[in-house]
DNA sequence: ACTAACATGTAACCCGTTACATGATTAT
DNA sequence: ATAATCATGTAACGGGTTACATGTTAGT
């Protein structure tokens, strides 16, 4: 949908690799946008073609060669335009709630199961970005302009995160109270 | 995804025509899971070819005759026992997250907007979701087993939907500290 | 030498979206 | 008659996922 804008929106601040560029989409700002290193590699070569990234290869020792990429003028003035264009939203699919549908009394205690398992999950979901919050934006007032969105967007992460949790617990008490079959 | 088994859900309780089902995913099963009436009548002939499902042709006054399905025997258990499988989920891309990594002294007044126009429109939802609530499910404690999940697949819209109203009241804050440039 | 991990890719497939097509009925 | 709507589709395209391919370096 906007692997483009993710990715030249990842190399803002700083140059990175096709490799780095995963690592950073399985984290940070993967938190918010998934995407896997093939995709990556293919979105590359086409910004690269079309000449909002410009790259550079770097030798390093002890790994293979690396190949930088950095935004160019025009990829900067792309990104910052795009932000005035449409935005396009695509809802999360759950299949756990479509289960839910066909909740019975042979299933509750499974999808209880699958449930737990979720919220734990979250839990660890929601220290990491807790721990990222207490470093780096405890004070979100002080922050530069720019970080004051990506703030935010972590808020954001919280707030479900802590939204889920609630639903969980809720979810687990209405199941646990469902009778197995005779 | 799992298209299939949600088109199979919706057929639980009465059989429907391909149209209906459209009409169906854009709204109550259709708040979780999206779906184009292309997508339905693709998905209708393979489950109806794999034998899940049955099709009879229903003469209509004063209408194009509609093609009504309906689940067989093999559709129920095979929906039965995919309950049990893997839960795949994919989540939520939201543009207006990205665009919030390019905040600057120049945009922010323009996200301001388009976060409050998200608003109204979760409100809207909200209200519909709660109408929903209040006519179905207002006792949920008497509600049959199976109801019982739907009405946690719509608490969980109810609560995403709070949570979201939440954030963006923070946002919308934090926004409007944002001084335009000179 | 051999294995594991790193870095960069290519190819095939699936699914969802967009655009287009067809026939039938109702309203004007 | 004609336009608008309903109902059912088909076709082309694009993005994402899965699987596969290739070369390099570090560790043993």
């Amino acid at each position: 949908m906007a692997l483009a804008q993710a990715i030249m929106t990842a190399l803002i601040d700083a140059d990175l690799s096709g490799s780095e560029l995963a690592r950073d989409f399985s984290k940070s700002l993967g938190f918010f946008w998934n995407a896997s290193h093939q995709q990556i590699y293919q979105e590359l070569r086409k910004l690269t073609e079309q000449g909002w990234l410009n790259k550079r290869e770097m030798t390093q020792s002890g790994k293979p060669n690396r190949i930088i990429y950095g935004l160019t003028q025009a990829g900067r003035k792309a990104l910052a335009e795009w932000v005035y264009s449409a935005t396009k939203t695509q809802a999360a699919k759950d299949e756990l709630l479509l289960k839910l549908y066909n909740l019975n009394e042979s299933n509750a205690q499974h999808l209880a199961g699958e449930i737990a398992v979720r919220r734990e999950e979250m839990m660890e979901r929601l220290y990491l970005y807790e721990a990222i919050r207490r470093h780096h934006y405890s004070d979100p007032l002080q922050l530069p302009v720019r970080h004051k969105g990506v703030y935010l967007a972590l808020s954001s992460g919280i707030l479900q995160g802590e939204q889920f949790l609630a639903w969980c617990d809720q979810a687990l008490e209405v199941l646990a109270r469902i009778d197995a079959p005779a």
